[in-house]
DNA sequence: TATTGTTATACTCTATAACTATA
DNA sequence: TATAGTTATAGAGTATAACAATA
């Protein structure tokens, strides 16, 4: 559900939230990814794409997936609707699909020049947005905040380790 | 988009998040509310309510609203959506709706004490759902992660701040 | 028979606004 | 005329599964 945002609320009697919500990191984690995500949409909006593109651009960029299974694999994305994404994508002439000749039930997805110039773009616009996101935070803040959401992500959101799970040792 | 959820990927060779994604903070704000919403839903699931039920009935119980107009605003819900939640909530024998005698317009909604057990029983549900979700974390990591997303979301869900705003000092 | 990508369908959410009854 | 609550509608988003081509 839409939670009504910030600027429109200053001004009423305003009943408060429950201070149980209010103390209980999980619901201010949804509120704020919330937020976060809105506002994403929004800022990558006026540049004609939605967050799912920039991540689809980030990983062809990275060189780590090539086919619309890998793709969809390493963003943990529906394939059915990574189809939809990739012909927005490709309409608007941000990257090219293929035939993979040695397996021609594959498609190679790749960046046209014109999406590496979009990308860089991107890029720009969500150091932006982190920037300001995290305003309300200093530096060393911001570094701890993001350790914190790492050791969660380990847990709540796999892709997200950093290091390879060490293999189960010997005995 | 509903991402896939961790169980299910253990096993494949796993094409990784672009790295600019994982050390993106409202990225990892975004997929972890995500996370919590779902862990949620699927808990208070259990008993057959949702999670914005349960804050329906938290600001009832706290006594700070008590019309569904300023029930709607305590928890930023669309005042038409409510409508449906409390529906469901009188079906459920959980609140009551009577009209208010002094401005016949308005509604006055109340647990019953039906709702009030459900509500202990919710509390304990919450409980033990955040201390999951959680449980990465040391006790004072936990702190520390709680004061950081408060302090963001001051700004970015205002709702939640813990002070009334200082009015506007003399001078 | 299994897999890649595609398409179609149905279902859930949610945003909007029309509507009623009171004030 | 404005407000509280209700209802209806349409649109976006998303889950599911059927499908065609290829392996």
């Amino acid at each position: 559900m839409k939670i009504e945002t910030p600027d429109t609320i200053a001004l009423r009697p305003a009943p408060r939230l429950p201070e149980e919500l209010v103390a209980s990191s999980t619901f201010l984690l949804k509120r704020l990814g919330f937020a976060a995500k809105e506002r994403g949409m929004a800022a990558y909006d006026e540049v004609g794409v939605h967050p799912y593109h920039y991540a689809i651009m980030l990983v062809l960029d990275a060189g780590s997936a090539d086919t619309q299974g890998s793709i969809a694999d390493a963003l943990g994305y529906d394939r059915g609707q990574l189809v939809g994404l990739l012909d927005e994508l490709e309409e608007l002439g941000l990257v090219e699909r293929k035939r993979d000749p040695k397996d021609r039930r594959r498609h190679l997805v790749r960046m046209t020049p014109d999406g590496t110039r979009m990308l860089r773009r991107l890029r720009a616009l969500a150091r932006k947005n982190e920037d300001e996101f995290l305003e309300p935070l200093s530096e060393s803040d911001r570094a701890e905040l993001h350790r914190l959401l790492l050791r969660l992500a380990e847990t709540h959101e796999p892709r997200c380790a950093l290091s390879v799970p060490p293999v189960e040792p010997a005995a």
